[in-house]
DNA sequence: AGAAAAAAGTTTAATGTTAAACTTTAATCG
DNA sequence: CGATTAAAGTTTAACATTAAACTTTTTTCT
């Protein structure tokens, strides 16, 4: 059984998923540039998401969240600890644990970075139909869920 | 003017952007897991380049082709070189250049990693139709070749 | 209650990447 | 031509990440 078929074309989940990696890290370098050196991407990341969330959250959630380590979130949260974007403060109800929350420096920062990286999609969003953009994010989401499911 | 709408969501693009981001680090690090030892996924990506492409290319051309730098390229392809899955030789026409071609070697190597691969998507294939996959290409497409030209 | 297992977080070594400096060769242009 | 500029490739230092070992605390089990 071959992978590619007749007319020596790869598989059509390949040609996706290789759509998907170069976007993601053209992307990711593009945003990358533009917050630096204020911010890398991890930490924007987790800004964002304890923004989002509202309250605290653990190394251990936030590590699952962002899909990295827990000695990647350590060094993240560190980083943002260091310039004061984050509290850190021992979780009251776990001896092992720590909460993390946003603080107004980060939530200041986050702004900034929101505003940098809007501006950098910007003629994206003429480029591409926002039904385009629109039509795109279920089937996403599915893929997204599934490989989230089976790792 | 605030990036966040009157529903407190993210713009369209940042959503996509983001589902794309996840998607490509979990299928990027299950693809490393499924050809480690033998390959990882830099090296599998510049032999199915060479494959594809049927005859030599230069380092700065596979930089530019795989989107990373010189410095990444030359270490990737002596990794290849070293283990006979590339044959490099200087280019004839420019003393400077160098000419990298897929050895057979490199050749059964790709073939092995294609079918670990298409194995592992096999059950994704069955997840999400056909047709849905195939909707998805020609936008993403779209948003590559945009990030492409606009970096 | 006590022992064993699991979980939270940190640390370490290894890996792969980037940006920038550098060497060598080729192209440009005055 | 000769000098400058550009391009190909390598090397280096810095950095983010992973996997795995480790410490501390909590949970589970008997």
């Amino acid at each position: 059984m071959s992978a590619t078929n007749a007319t020596g074309e790869d598989p059509l989940a390949f040609q996706v998923l290789n759509e998907i990696g170069i976007i993601a890290q053209l992307s990711g370098t593009r945003a990358e540039r533009m917050l630096a050196p204020d911010l890398n991407l991890s930490q924007f990341v987790v800004l964002n998401h304890l923004h989002r969330l509202g309250g605290e959250s653990s190394l251990v959630r936030l590590a699952r969240a962002m899909q990295v380590t827990k000695g990647a979130m350590t060094n993240t949260v560190t980083r943002l600890n260091a310039k004061s974007r984050v509290a850190v403060r021992p979780d009251p109800s776990d001896g092992r644990g720590k909460l993390v929350a946003i603080t107004p420096d980060g939530t200041a920062a986050r702004h900034r970075a929101i505003a940098i990286l809007a501006n950098g999609t910007a003629a994206l969003d003429t480029a591409i139909p926002a039904d385009e953009l629109q039509a795109l994010l279920a089937p996403l989401r599915r893929l997204r869920i599934w490989f989230d499911t089976n790792r």
